[in-house]
RNA sequence: GGCUACGUAGCUCAGCUGGUUAGAGCACAGCACUCAUAAUGCUGGGGUCGGCGGUUCAAGUCCGCCCGUAGCUACCA
């Protein structure tokens, strides 16, 4: 068989080459990432390898939501600058999605120049074509906080099944639906002020002029049936005009000529996509209208979660529609994660972020779970972690790294060696060829459980061939030693193609592969089959997964706030005496017996208890972090010292007037209480 | 409450427009093999396809109701 092309592949990529640029949503800049949020990025990142690997030329760009009420309160909790706050979570967003081999050509944020520009370039647009409308609206405004308060930032008493603390737009014991006014008793989440009614004028875009356009365009194709037929739910119950200003103070972009006004978050949200592409332009010398431009022949694809199909599907698409920019070829919509079927939960250990899975277990292996479950479909997936195991260790492990360990041996005595001149047997190879464009085809369509199996089945073939075979009998003959090169040659080049196949689900190991086989592994020209090819020394190419390493990423999940650094290490090492202060240092500490006249946890919050503290002459509200030890109904009638002249401090739940006195080494919290007979208000000195 | 999905072997899932005894991988049992990271191969047990009723010559596949799970119910980020 000198043929070689009877061997290959009869056009691998002889489709002419497409330009295509990828996103997936935008990471909120509050918080970690979690698994919840991986599955979406190791989908697009799957895809994007896969494309790029086709010889495409793919542009994947992401970047931090950094933007919104939320993180100018948690800014605001840690005494920090909402910048700082972004700059540091960017940074930890960047370090655990390279862990994850999430190979972004840009990742930026929405709070960059390029964002703000193309911003108020979008809203100069909508305002000349007459999308933009102002209208007064009346909302509910915390005056202790001078802000206006969303639904979730109130919270009272449910007007239907009266069950307390309820947020402000349903209720989560009886499930009704309400607005912020119909609440008992409300009360401001941030502050625990009364809300008041207050009227601000507020700018709209009007998506009820896009109504019939977004009919068209969501059944044009763009998104999945199933998702167009929920949109269609929301154009037959007619759409809104959409709310897109909020007032200060709140960390994003002022809109252009309305002083005190700012782009509401989900409006620079999505142009975000275009504003990380921009920077990539500028920086590569990408032609960005080629990609924006409304007659672009170029591709956009979004993935998201279902949660946010909305934004998309209907806000976005107007909004470019009348900017006069393209409108995305397809909107790619995935499930939710579990975690042995539940919910990923922090008080059942479940909720893991990256960081805590990636110190115990190889990224590489989540990525091949959510590539065997992945469909385009948007059902949830559950990542079972016995399956998850067992799937990896079998799979990768047991089936494919083996074909190479087993075959490596007898090509050179596994130091690397010279394959054989032929294909053992030709029908094998062909039929693991052939398989090529139909596992091209399943990524394309995003359907990669499918590639999964079908790449699983050549790998079964390779292990049956060779066990048919038995070549490490026929080694024992040395005059058969030609037909057992032969068809360890032929293991080695089926381990080769499905290590092509799997590549971009496996970029490090594929690497690792490369190095072994002494070749690059591409799939943007004929595959042709390694013949008289020199080969490098085998070594290990995958570790198993062990359960323990699986409990201890559990358990380091489960710890609760404990895994912060500014309260590990040290606790069991005394604290040094502080330096000496004089009398008059001291007395400047105003100390009071006070009595906790009520206790309640905080909502929002792992440690604090509200302490409202009775002085005798007044009350005082306190924050103090020792939920993690008392119980509010323990604490209520007892007495104990408080700091009774220390400067307020604004908090986010509230502003707190003093601090209670208390002993702790990290490893319990002792509350102090006087003597009997002490009373209310009295000095202690 | 309304709406939308989903509910197939212990686990994860395939089953297109209804059509022979319902499939795969893993797990499990037995056997073989011992080249391989206790890997591989062969054989096998295991499912009233959530429940009830209906349409049909024929239903996991269509219709209705019920149960369970998840999501949505946009001015929440």
């Amino acid at each position: 068989m000198t043929d070689s092309s009877a061997h290959s592949t009869p056009s691998a990529a002889a489709a002419p080459r497409r330009r295509i640029l990828v996103t997936s949503a935008l990471p909120y800049a509050n918080g970690a990432i979690h698994l919840g949020h991986l599955v979406e990025y190791i989908q697009t990142d799957i895809w994007v390898r896969f494309q790029k690997l086709r010889g495409h030329e793919c542009y994947y760009v992401c970047a931090d939501d950094a933007h919104g009420t939320a993180i100018m309160l948690k800014a605001e909790q840690l005494g920090i600058a909402p910048e700082t706050l972004i700059e540091q979570v960017n940074a930890e967003h960047r370090a655990d999605f390279a862990r994850f081999l999430i190979e972004f050509d840009n990742y930026h944020s929405t709070h960059a120049p390029e964002n703000r520009e193309l911003s108020e370039t979008i809203y100069r647009r909508l305002r000349a074509n007459g999308h933009i409308a102002t209208r007064a609206v009346i909302q509910p405004f915390d005056p202790e906080k001078g802000l206006f308060l969303a639904d979730r930032y109130i919270k009272g008493t449910c007007p239907r099944c009266r069950a307390p603390d309820q947020y402000g737009d349903n209720c989560e014991a009886c499930g009704a639906t309400y607005s912020p006014a119909e609440l008992i008793d409300p009360r401001s989440a941030l502050s625990g002020a009364t809300p008041v009614e207050r009227e601000s004028l507020h700018y709209f875009f009007t998506l009820t002029a896009f109504t019939d356009f977004l009919r068209r365009w969501t059944r044009a194709g763009h998104v999945a049936e199933e998702i167009a037929n929920k949109l269609g739910e929301w154009l037959d119950g007619g759409l809104q005009d959409w709310d897109i200003s909020r007032d200060a103070p709140y960390f994003g972009f002022e809109i252009p000529d309305a002083p005190g006004k700012f782009f509401y978050v989900w409006l620079d949200a999505p142009i975000g996509y275009m504003a990380s592409f921009r920077n990539l332009c500028d920086r590569k010398g990408i032609d960005f209208d080629a990609f924006w431009r409304r007659d672009a022949d170029t591709e956009l694809y979004h993935f998201i979660g279902k949660d946010i199909v909305n934004f998309h599907a209907l806000f976005w698409p107007a909004m470019l529609e009348s900017a006069g920019f393209r409108t995305p070829d397809r909107i790619c919509v995935h499930g939710f994660l579990t975690i042995d079927g539940k919910k990923m939960s922090k008080s059942r250990g479940t909720f893991v972020n990256a960081r805590a899975y990636a110190d115990h277990l190889n990224p590489e292996y989540l990525r091949y779970d959510c590539a065997a479950k992945l469909s385009a479909g948007i059902d949830d997936l559950d990542l079972n972690l016995d399956d998850f195991a067992q799937r990896v260790n079998s799979d990768l492990v047991g089936k494919v790294v083996n074909i190479a360990s087993r075959c490596a041996r007898f090509i050179g005595e596994g130091k690397g060696g010279t394959l054989a001149a032929t294909i053992a047997e030709p029908e094998l190879w062909q039929r693991a060829l052939a398989a090529a464009e139909t596992i091209a085809a399943h990524y394309e369509e995003r359907e990669f459980g499918k590639a999964m199996r079908e790449i699983m089945a050549i790998a079964d073939a390779a292990n049956e061939y060779i066990a048919a075979r038995e070549p490490w009998k026929l080694a024992k003959q040395p005059e058969r030693a030609a037909e057992v090169e032969a068809i360890c040659s032929l293991g080695i080049n089926l381990f080769r193609l499905l290590m092509l196949y799997l590549k971009p689900v496996l970029p490090a190991t594929a690497a690792r592969a490369e190095r072994f086989l002494a070749c690059e592994l591409r799939w943007d020209q004929p595959i042709e089959p390694l013949l008289g090819h020199r080969i490098a020394a085998f070594e290990p190419l995958l570790q198993r997964v062990e359960r323990k390493q699986i409990d201890a990423m559990l358990a380091a999940s489960a710890e609760p706030a404990a895994a912060t650094p500014t309260t590990a290490a040290t606790s069991t090492l005394q604290e040094p005496i502080a330096a000496t202060i004089d009398f008059d240092a001291f007395a400047k500490v105003d100390l009071r017996i006070a009595r906790i006249a009520a206790a309640a946890p905080v909502e929002g919050s792992d440690k604090l208890l509200k302490l409202t503290l009775d002085l005798g002459s007044e009350i005082r509200t306190v924050f103090s972090g020792i939920r993690s030890a008392y119980r509010p109904e323990d604490l209520e009638g007892r007495l104990t010292v408080m700091v009774a002249n220390l400067a307020p401090r604004k908090m986010r739940f509230g502003v707190s007037e003093g601090m209670v006195l208390a002993a702790g080494d990290g490893g319990g919290i002792y509350l102090l209480s006087p003597d009997s007979g002490a009373e209310p208000g009295q000095r202690v000195t």
